[in-house]
RNA sequence: GGUGCGGUAGUUCAGCUUGGUUAGAAUACAUGCCUGUCACGCAUGGGGUCGCGGGUUCGAGUCCCGUCCGCACCGCCA
């Protein structure tokens, strides 16, 4: 037996108990006549105590013993002379009479404590080490935790958890795939799903009713924080309803996981049209834990000679609540802000509502007190709250000033990582134009059903018809999304018609699919989370990476095990990736 | 494909603006002292290809060009 008890458990009833620990040396602070050691594993933390008194020779051995070695250690429980408030085991210690060590570590690249002095880099780069430490191990708890709730969720409201192959074929549309070659079939290649998508279709049209996978998917695409190559989605697909039961579903999901894992009980969320998101807040994920909702402004600033505004297709403000305040220098740093190349505005127009009634803005040389009066009414402004106004075209300049207010939500401290603010996105407009390639592509995917009131505007105006598609965001963050599915072989000929695909592209590509179509497939709809990120919204952090055990860095390696890496001229041969003839 | 920031002891960083003494600090590590520490304390010590290559200069960690690596972002991500 290795031991009798764990770290993190022992405490003033078991003094005077006879136990065995294992684990490794998290610090030994040698004090002369004594020395005290504390011991770590997964559970938490017990303090060892050496006493040159009792036993010279073990306290010898005490001191040998370097940071991270890994030690089995006998003694009894007892209590301490000062206790220590800050860990759960700190009113007890063990009195050792042996230790093992079972085996010895070099010095660690950077401290394996809370705060560690290491960085990203070498952190990626001796994973196993960071993983030693609270942060990330408590990550990978609760991962382990949500995913636990949502099986035992969706479980228990008839769910069922089916695998969906990765080697499957490539598809036009979407992310690009990575491709594996195939060794027996020369010169084809297979893809790693991007998504289960059309497989979870299938299951419907097998009848399974309720399907769900917490599943790996793949997308060979530059990253980011919030984005790695291979992802974890929570896929989810219903036979036989509507969009109303699958948003009711999956926010009873989320309601449940809140309560089970934040202990949080949330109201029902909040809903907004994809149009009222891009006219409010410049995004199709807003963030809801402040207000500063869009004003439109050209009625009000078109009649006068500035010209900048005159000529501008769309002026649209936002008020910052008691901003009046706002020395020239912080708004000459929020101009910057918005002229950076990632924002891009060329200007920012502001307007200091004073507390005495007067405006002072960055136009008074042509806009009377009474124009501002009237602009600061329309933007529901009071005495000291500043309006900050962007101008342009339509959708660059809501781009624009959706990150100007994210700016300022994050400068008065109103993006709270203790608040949440679900909200559901719907009513997406099936498809998107595309200037480059003149076509239009799917804003969601292929497969999504336009709304049958709208299904009349394919042929005559593709861009205004809607979909049954929606999706979940949180703080902000798109934490998931589906959609109500085409079910019928014509209706997704036609969208592929319309997607630019030739009659024999599509069967060709999604000829499976099409012709399952014909043999009863049941109404179906469907949903998919990003698994990494909604451990990282329930944490209130940005980041992915440290909710995911070996992650891939900004340029997609893995930098402990080294990979991608070359590959054999062999086996390069093998998959026929170059010829065998020489 | 693009923009910005960064790369200096094991580690995290300062030094670079304005080129010029032996490149510093903290921490980690090693040694010694210390019987109640828990961020232990005190003393001493070792530790540097200033990412790499080129250029300017009497002289480059510092200025310029290129390159590699890392991070954040834009494009991209149905």
């Amino acid at each position: 037996m290795y031991r009798t008890n764990t770290c993190g458990e022992l405490s003033i009833s078991d003094v005077g108990r006879k136990v065995i620990l294992c684990g490794w040396v998290q610090k030994s602070r040698d004090l002369g006549g004594m020395t005290f050691i504390d011991l770590r594993d997964r559970y938490g933390i017990t303090q060892l105590a050496f006493n040159m008194e009792t036993n010279a020779t073990l306290c010898e051995q005490a001191r040998t013993l370097g940071r991270e070695y890994v030690i089995q250690t006998e003694g009894i429980v007892a209590e301490r002379y000062n206790k220590n408030k800050n860990i759960p085991t700190g009113d007890i210690e063990i009195q050792v009479e042996k230790i093992t060590i079972l085996n010895e570590a070099k010095t660690p690249p950077f401290t394996i404590e809370d705060n560690t002095d290491g960085g990203d880099e070498l952190r990626m780069q001796y994973r196993y080490l960071d993983i030693r430490r609270n942060s990330v191990k408590n990550n990978l708890m609760l991962r382990h935790r949500i995913g636990l709730e949502i099986r035992n969720y969706l479980s228990g409201i008839g769910f069922i958890e089916i695998e969906t192959p990765f080697l499957i074929s490539s598809t036009p549309e979407g992310a690009r795939d990575f491709l594996v070659p195939s060794r027996m079939n020369e010169g084809k290649f297979y893809a790693l799903p991007q998504s289960p998508q059309t497989f979870k279709q299938l299951l419907m049209i097998g009848g399974m009713d309720k399907y769900f996978q917490i599943v790996k998917c793949f997308r060979d695409e530059d990253l980011r924080a919030d984005r790695q190559p291979e992802f974890t989605q929570v896929d989810c697909e219903m036979s036989f309803v509507t969009q109303e039961d699958v948003l009711q579903t999956f926010e009873g999901l989320y309601k449940y996981l809140f309560q089970t894992v934040k202990g949080m009980s949330m109201e029902n969320f909040q809903r907004m049209t994809y149009a009222d998101a891009m006219k409010y807040y410049g995004s199709d994920k807003p963030d809801l834990r402040f207000g500063m909702p869009f004003v439109e402004l050209n009625e009000l600033l078109q009649h006068r000679d500035f010209k900048v505004f005159n000529e501008a297709e769309h002026i649209i403000g936002i008020c910052a609540e008691n901003c009046a305040g706002f020395t020239r220098k912080q708004l000459d740093s929020l101009t910057d802000f918005v002229k950076r190349p990632q924002v891009g505005a060329s200007g920012l127009v502001y307007v200091l509502c004073n507390e005495d009634g007067s405006f002072k803005s960055s136009v008074d040389k042509f806009y009377s007190q009474e124009d501002l009066h009237a602009v600061s009414i329309k933007c529901n402004a009071k005495a000291g709250d500043l309006i900050l106004v962007l101008c342009g075209k339509t959708e660059k300049t809501q781009k624009a000033l959706c990150e100007l207010r994210l700016e300022m939500g994050s400068l008065l401290g109103l993006r709270d990582p203790e608040k949440f603010k679900p909200l559901w996105v719907i009513d997406f407009p099936l498809l998107e134009w595309d200037d480059e390639t003149q076509r239009f592509y799917a804003k969601h995917h292929p497969f999504t059903a336009p709304k049958p009131e709208d299904e009349d505007l394919l042929k005559s105006d593709p861009a205004a018809v809607r979909a049954n598609a929606y999706d979940l965001v949180i703080n902000g963050v798109e934490v998931g999304g589906g959609s109500v599915r085409i079910f019928q072989r014509e209706l997704q000929k036609q969208m592929f018609r319309v997607l630019g695909f030739s009659n024999e592209e599509a069967q060709a590509k999604f000829g499976f699919l099409m012709n399952a179509f014909e043999y009863g497939a049941p109404p179906h709809a469907g949903i998919a989370f990003g698994f990494d990120r909604m451990c990282a919204v329930f944490n209130g952090v940005d980041s992915i990476r440290d909710f995911i055990a070996f992650p891939k860095n900004n340029s997609g390696r893995d930098v402990m095990i080294d990979a991608p890496s070359t590959i054999s001229e062999e086996q390069l041969k093998e998959l026929h990736i170059i010829s065998t003839a020489k």
